[in-house]
DNA sequence: GTCTATACCATGATAGAC
DNA sequence: GTCTATCATGGTATAGAC
C-alpha cells in the first residue's frame, strides 16, 4: 500500500474514521494523525471537510458496486445472490455490533445535519435497492420486486441497529436464519 | 405551558433539537435561542452539556414508560397492544421521514461518540423490548417471546431508517401491514 | 508536494454584575 | 434567575517557506 497517494490515504483514513466516530465527530486532526501528515497540509488535497465526505461517499459507491458485481458473478442464481446480501450481516458482525451499518449510520447522520451530500449517501442505499429488485425480478416476482427489495433492506438495517445497541451476535444469527427462511418461502410460492 | 420552569423548557427544547439535529450538532446557542435565554444563563441550570443529555434521556424514558402504560391499559388483549406499537410508525410517520426514529438515531449517535450516556439511551430500547416480550408471553409464546420482541423492534427500526432515507410514506404503510399480518399469523399458530 | 505559522470563529464553559 | 462580558479550546482555513 506504499504506492498509495497521500490523497488516497486521507480518503481511506476518513472512510474508516467516519464509520467509527461519525462524520461530524471526526476532526481534521484525527485524520491527519492517522495519515501522519500535518493539519495544515490538508488543504492542499481538499478545500473543505465536505470535499473529503464527497470523496468518501464516492469510494463507498465504487466499493458497493464492485461487491454487487462480484455477488452477481459468483451467485449461480438470483436466490444465491440475495443470500450473499443477507450473509453480509454475519460477515461484518463485529464491526456492525461496534459501529452499526456504515450506510445506515451515515445516511442518518447526514439527514440530521441536513447536509448537501445526504442524497449522495442515500444513493448507496439505492444501489442495494436496485440490485435486490433486479434479483427478485429474475426470480419471477416482478410485481412485488421493489417492495421485496425494500423489505429485506429494511430488515437488515433493523438488525444492524439493534445488534449495535444490544451488542448481540446471537440475535444477528437468528435474524439471518429468519430472513433466509423468508426468502426460501417466497421462492417456493413463486 | 407558561407554568413550566426554565429548566423544563430547556430540556423540552433540547429534546426536540437533539432529535432534529442530533446531540453533537446542537449547540447551547441553538437551545438558548429556542428558550429565549442567553448562553451564559445555561450554566445556572446545568453544569455541562452532558447533564442536559442525561435530562433529555430521563424525559424520554418517562414518556416511553407512560406510553407503554397507556397501551397496556387501552389494549384489551396483548395482540392489540402490540398493534399499538406497530402503529406508532404510522402515527409518527412525518417526523420519522424527516428525522428517523428518536430512539434509534440517538443510540446510533452515542455509540459513535462512545458517550457514557450510551447505555442509558439503550435503556429506552430495553423498555420496548421488555414490554413487547411480556405481551408475547401473555400470548402464550413464552419460549420465543424475547426473540419475537427483538424481531418486531428490529423491523420497526429498519422501516424508520429507510423511510428516513427514501422519504417514502407508502413504504411505511406497506411494512406496517406486513408486520400486522405477521403478528396475526403468529397468534393463529399459537 | 509537504511543512510551519498563523488567524478566524464557533463552541463549551466561567465569573461577576444586576 | 438572568444577564453581559470573557476565556480556553479546537475545528477550520489561508499564506508562504522549503
Amino acid at each position: 500500500m506504499s504506492a498509495e497517494t497521500t490523497r488516497e490515504q486521507i480518503v481511506e483514513a476518513a472512510d474508516e474514521l467516519f464509520y467509527r466516530q461519525g462524520y461530524e465527530h471526526t476532526s481534521f486532526a484525527d485524520i491527519a494523525g492517522m495519515v501522519r501528515i500535518s493539519r495544515g497540509n490538508f488543504y492542499y488535497h481538499f478545500k473543505a471537510k465536505d470535499e473529503i465526505l464527497d470523496a468518501v461517499i464516492a469510494l463507498r459507491v465504487t466499493r458497493t458496486r464492485d461487491m454487487l458485481d462480484r455477488w452477481e458473478a459468483d451467485g449461480a442464481d438470483p436466490a444465491d445472490r440475495i443470500r450473499s446480501f443477507i450473509r453480509i450481516l454475519i460477515a461484518n458482525r463485529t464491526k456492525i455490533m461496534a459501529y452499526g451499518c456504515p450506510v445506515g449510520t451515515l445516511c442518518a447522520e447526514l439527514a440530521k445535519l441536513d447536509h448537501v451530500a445526504r442524497q449522495d449517501a442515500n444513493g448507496i442505499f439505492a444501489l442495494f435497492r436496485d440490485w435486490l429488485r433486479r434479483q427478485f425480478e429474475l426470480l419471477g416476482l416482478a410485481d412485488e420486486a421493489d417492495a421485496l427489495a425494500l423489505h429485506i433492506l429494511a430488515r437488515s438495517q433493523g438488525v444492524a441497529a439493534l445488534a449495535n445497541a444490544f451488542h448481540d451476535e446471537e440475535f444477528i444469527r437468528s435474524e439471518v436464519d429468519s430472513m433466509t427462511a423468508w426468502l426460501d418461502a417466497r421462492i417456493a410460492t413463486s
